[in-house]
DNA sequence: CGGTAATGGATATAAATATATCCATTACTC
DNA sequence: GAGTAATGGATATATTTATATCCATTACCG
């Protein structure tokens, strides 16, 4: 019943971004091979997942890379805009209030509230920030769905439950904490913790193939 | 040749932050399904994940959560502790500085380094920001070699090559754009445009599932 | 205009991953 | 102490995802 191939999904942004290099460069179609070659990907992986977007290619030639963008692009919804708040203007939400690359996927961070009276009334690149107390009503009267938690862990299942009296359909939690919500609620876990272990178990993995003649380290882990 | 299940990898920082939990709440053994329930997945799921690490749990008991919660942090190789430099002091940049959770696995972030003079010779959280041309120098004598990139994306490409000039093996990439890299550098590209596409396809199926009478999308993407 | 090389698209195969089933062992209840 | 319910662990199956192969079509070159 599931309709995505959500490891497809989480590599289409990779292929976007190489096509607007491609696409600044001047260049007007694109080949798989290209495509994979600099997306450091296997051909039949990247002919798949641009078939997944519905973009046809032409026979010969490639590509069309503005066709190609702009299929990507609708597929992964980014063409219709999406107001969110975010809670949590500390640092990291801070980060995500001032990162430019949302500008692209349609994410629109509309406001955003804490509870630290030194963060409300000001603002990061135009978005105000707001005390808790208002996001409830906010967010009924104005048809937010999306909601950005990036409050500190002990917090994050409060202000989750907050979000759902909110009638906020999608969070997406940045907090290394599991939250207990509803089942019509969508949640994304974003773990930078476990972005950074798959990193170093990779590593491992590619040193034991390519081994250093100095240094190596014995490893007895073998199935 | 691939020695781990990397979706089960990605998962265990999961299991990992529920058991803490209920190792806070006083609780000294747990059962699969229990954990399975919290963690929202199958409890087959959680037994393979589990075996992974090499964790092995008493019958008709469960698994010591101590033990457990042990056993992940060994197999992510959370418990040897990974020095790192980080370029580019930005706001992400110094969220990233700032975030506790990376204590939990083993990264130490030493320096940071930013050609912006403003933010050179300032500190976030006892993490000096230096400037960039002391960078490959320090990472040498240091031996640093693990590299966080969080530049703007058009400075991305030319700062990963002097991390690779730095002899550094281990590259976590912020930026949104698609790095070529000597084959012996391991790449890991946290991109948020793909976490938050997921999130919105995934709410998608959620709402075609268990559709709202009003306010339903038409939407003619069919196989 | 004919031959050659390259491409997308379809199809087939392999591998990885998720899910289900079973069973001996253990704790618990009465 | 016997019976019952629950558990981890092993095994088997299904599904998903990745990889390889093939072929008709197209551009390119002479």
């Amino acid at each position: 019943m599931r309709v995505f191939n959500f490891s497809a999904v989480r590599r289409l942004p990779l292929y976007h971004s190489v096509l607007r290099d491609y696409q600044r460069s001047g260049l007007q179609q694109i080949s798989t091979q290209m495509l994979a070659k600099k997306a450091n990907m296997a051909t039949p992986v990247v002919k798949k997942d641009i078939e997944m977007t519905g973009a046809t290619g032409k026979t010969g030639v490639g590509y069309d890379i503005v066709g190609l963008i702009g299929k990507i692009e609708t597929f992964l919804g980014w063409d219709n805009p999406n107001d969110a708040f975010l809670v949590g203007a500390g640092r990291l939400g801070s980060a995500l209030m001032a990162y430019e690359g949302f500008s692209r996927t349609g994410l629109n961070i509309v406001a955003a509230f804490d509870i630290d009276p030194s963060r409300i009334g000001s603002k990061v690149r135009d978005i105000n920030i707001l005390p808790l107390d208002k996001m409830v009503s906010l967010a009924k009267r104005m048809h937010v769905a999306t909601g950005i938690l990036t409050v500190p862990e002990n917090q994050a299942q409060q202000v989750a439950d907050l979000l759902v009296t909110a009638e906020i359909k999608r969070i997406w939690n940045f907090s290394p904490c599991v939250l207990q919500l509803p089942p019509d609620i969508t949640l994304q876990r974003e773990d930078l913790c476990a972005g950074l272990s798959e990193l170093m178990l990779r590593a491992g993995v590619q040193e034991k193939q390519n081994p250093k003649p100095l240094f190596s380290v014995e490893s007895p882990v073998v199935s």
